[in-house]
DNA sequence: TGCTCTCTGCCACAGCCCAT
DNA sequence: ATGGGCTGTGGCAGAGAGCA
């Protein structure tokens, strides 16, 4: 049987949508709360930005011809997801047909991926052949967007495959998952593309040099690093066959880790909005509660964000009930979807 | 009631402070 | 100088809620 399984919509006709991918924290279940309080708000909007993009759900749903989409990630991995899907203005010619040929390779030699990833995160086989294709992408995209259209269809391939719980924190002990890895074509809205910009930045360096008339920022909440829970993927996309540690076979993420997961969170949201350059501001931040763990509490507190904000207009709160995911242990009692959002005046 | 989805529990260890 | 206590960060291995 296949696993895992998406409660997203379904990829159909050998396509796959921007959505059908596990990440921690994506906010695909709570686009219409972010559309109401959008249409509410802010009136005839040019520009919108991502700059916590992770997957990139909430730019897309934005993402029309008239409204100006900056989507930004610091992850590679994401980077190329978001380049395929936002940034790609015209139909790529052959792409169909190199995901044909990614598919048929066959192959039953070990890799580098396969050295360091098969019989844990993936079978041997499997493993093997995700090398195998990501070799062959270097050998066979012509140019750099062809290259990130089959980079991202692997990386959404690999996730169905991967013998994990969403995450590459750590695999599972059991490895069943033995269906052949196998690409689709990502289903992209090209019409909408023209005017995106995409980034791989610190969002703290970007922000100062970009001007939106919405700023939509998520950032991490809690200790825990994005770069530690997608090393593997990083690795895969950016195909720099790096040493790797541990069981969990990762690789030095020194580079890609962000200030929002560490104890410093506060003066890097509070030098976020001092130079942000928009009309308005929503921000994405739970209300975690008391985990017993205090690494999975949130790094910046309410008193904070609200004093930061304050500073930068008018705020108001918007709430939604919201049962967080929570292994069982801590109390659950009182998580709320939360979404500040400051009309700019200053 | 079994399946699917999602992020926490817990241990290790480094670094710092402070009492002895 | 030594070592206990405390805090922060890194790392491994799933557990349990919610839903069909």
């Amino acid at each position: 049987m296949d696993k895992p399984y998406f409660h997203f919509s379904k990829a159909q006709n050998n396509t796959f949508q921007l959505q059908n991918r596990r990440y921690l924290g994506n906010k695909y279940k709570l686009l219409g709360f972010i559309e109401d309080i959008v249409a509410e708000k802010c009136n005839g909007i040019k520009s919108f930005c991502d700059i916590f993009a992770g997957t990139g759900v909430v730019g897309e749903r934005f993402n029309k011809p008239e409204i100006k989409i900056i989507s930004n990630d610091f992850l590679f991995t994401n980077y190329v997801c978001l380049k395929a899907f936002l940034g790609t203005s015209s139909p790529i010619q052959n792409v169909t047909d190199k995901i044909d040929i990614l598919n048929s390779l066959k192959t039953a030699q070990d890799n580098y991926f396969s050295k360091y990833f098969g019989n844990t995160y993936f079978s041997l086989e499997n493993a093997r052949k995700i090398g195998a294709i990501r070799g062959e992408i270097e050998r066979i995209a012509e140019t750099e967007e062809e290259k990130n259209i089959l980079i991202c269809s692997l990386i959404y391939a690999v996730d169905k495959v991967a013998n994990t719980v969403g995450h590459y924190d750590a695999f599972r002990k059991d490895l069943d998952m033995l269906q052949p890895v196998k690409l689709l074509a990502p289903n992209i809205d090209h019409l909408n593309n023209g005017n995106n910009d995409i980034y791989k930045e610190d969002a703290n360096i970007l922000i100062r040099k970009i001007v939106c008339d919405v700023l939509y920022i998520d950032p991490p909440y809690n200790s825990r690093q994005y770069s530690d829970a997608y090393h593997l993927l990083e690795n895969l996309a950016e195909w720099k066959k790096p040493n790797v540690e541990g069981v969990a076979k990762k690789m030095d993420r020194s580079h890609i880790k962000s200030s929002y997961c560490l104890k410093n969170a506060t003066q890097a949201f509070e030098d976020l909005i001092k130079n942000a350059n928009c009309k308005h501001i929503l921000l994405s931040y739970n209300n975690t509660g008391d985990s017993k763990d205090g690494r999975s509490n949130a790094r910046i507190n309410d008193n904070d964000i609200l004093r930061i904000l304050k500073n930068k207009g008018e705020v108001e709160i918007f709430e939604r009930d919201y049962k967080a995911f929570t292994a069982g242990k801590s109390n659950g009692d009182g998580n709320a979807e939360r979404i500040f959002y400051c009309n700019v005046t200053k």
